[in-house]
DNA sequence: GAAGTTTGACTGAACATTCAGTCTAGAAGC
DNA sequence: GCTTCTAGACTGAATGTTCAGTCAAACTTC
């Protein structure tokens, strides 16, 4: 038989691009049954039927069900990224990016339903400690994200736009409380809507890095004076820097 | 008859206490074996063996395996809100209360530890989507303690020690950050050690509330002033209140 | 450029295993 | 003797994986 299906061989054959059509096919359908039914749930044949296909076919494209889940969560994984990246690389200041990222992880209108896809990293995480492969994904994932927070408050600073707080602390803390507040999205939490996660998110970022306020001194959001912060706070806005309100078809 | 019998004692047939005691060891079975190898892979076999059982008497006594799960899983979560109500009550400040929920959180000496406790919940966190049960106990877990520390946020501002901050905004951003730390808690991220999520998460508290920080005045956590925040926190020592010692992951 | 050969894509039908839950018989207590 | 409790054997269904082989495209050779 032939081993080495997927990897590096020469493919030259007819359909080359069809395979790989349909592998990524197969990924995605994997990726709308995980969702759906939860990753323990996902049966090959769900995955199979979806993609109009037989099991045995599936398995003939990933040996087994734990590589083909597998690579569905990295490939998801992998497209959140360079969508992110994609966005984060159209805003100019440092303060507009950091409101774009966390609009991408709370609001609902964004391109990737922000809610599936905390779906599936509640799996994700669920599985990590057991699962080294999947473990590995979310770890580099992980690293990913808060790089990326990081790189923007440095820039922030560079530019004058931020306080200078110590980065890696504020993009762990931050990344935390935006896994945090994602959990109760994914899970719907009446007492927490996304546009409340989405301002008490961007409060918190603002009053670290000092950016933002109503007014131009710094008591624009510290608590300090002593005043509710209801009357010193920024007041964010559901929608961020663009009018992001349309959703495409996808 | 049976030869595993082993560690149990001898149990008393008839008595609704033994009955009762047999009911809680197979819970704690459960729970062990949740931890080990994750909801989704906790056969009944399992808890059985570890309860020096047959199948057929968890069976028995849980009508269903999601029964048993489930429970096994309330039951964990009262333990711990028990324990948790237990030394609040023990605290006489409010801002020791907030010092000691966090530490129950984050660091690896308390009791229960939380690494294992966490990892209970990152599958109930999958598991609330798609199953009610779990979901309805996820809830009312987050009320209780999102209730929890709103109450302490209320009392330490009636007593003057916290600044005036929105209770229930604090309650939510706390508890998300305290979620999304345990995360990494629970998935032993090398970057993120107990101690540092501990740090962290008082140091956003004591800002936040204005407690503890090293100045008397306001701009004692705040950055406002444009100085490097390196300088203005209370440098929290991974102990708080009790000299909470050693007892290093095990 | 046609015939023969190779190779990858694909399928239907098993196979093998795992497990939740049942059944039956029996022991222990009242 | 009736009820409560217990275990071993068993069943039935679900499901991951294998396998023997079909089909068609593409390469080789003449």
């Amino acid at each position: 038989m032939n081993e080495h299906a997927g990897s590096a061989g020469r493919v030259e054959h007819g359909s080359r691009d069809a395979a790989e059509q349909r592998r990524e096919q197969m990924l995605r359908a994997a990726l709308e049954v995980i969702v759906e039914r939860g990753y323990a749930d996902t049966r090959i044949a769900d995955v199979a039927e979806r993609s109009g296909t037989s099991p045995a076919l599936v398995i003939y494209y990933f040996k087994t069900r734990d590589q083909l889940l597998t690579e569905a969560i990295r490939y998801s994984e992998d497209s959140w990224y360079a969508e992110g990246q994609r966005r984060m690389g159209e805003i100019p200041t440092a303060a507009g990016r950091l409101a774009e990222l966390v609009a991408m992880t709370c609001l609902p209108d964004t391109d990737p339903e922000p809610r599936s896809w905390w779906l599936l990293w509640l799996d994700l995480w669920a599985l990590s400690p057991r699962n080294p492969g999947v473990g590995a994904v979310r770890q580099k994932s992980d690293e990913r994200w808060r790089e990326t927070i990081r790189s923007i408050v440095l820039a922030g600073q560079e530019a004058g736009e931020f306080a200078s707080v110590d980065a890696d602390d504020f993009a762990i803390t931050l990344s935390a409380l935006l896994d945090g507040l994602a959990v109760q999205i994914a899970l719907e939490d009446p007492q927490v809507s996304p546009q409340r996660t989405y301002q008490l998110a961007m409060r918190f970022a603002a009053g670290q890095l000092q950016f933002g306020g109503s007014g131009p001194s710094g008591s624009g959001v510290s608590p300090g004076d002593g005043s509710s912060p209801k009357a010193s706070r920024a007041d964010w806005e559901p929608a961020p820097a663009a009018k992001r309100a349309r959703k495409r078809g996808s």
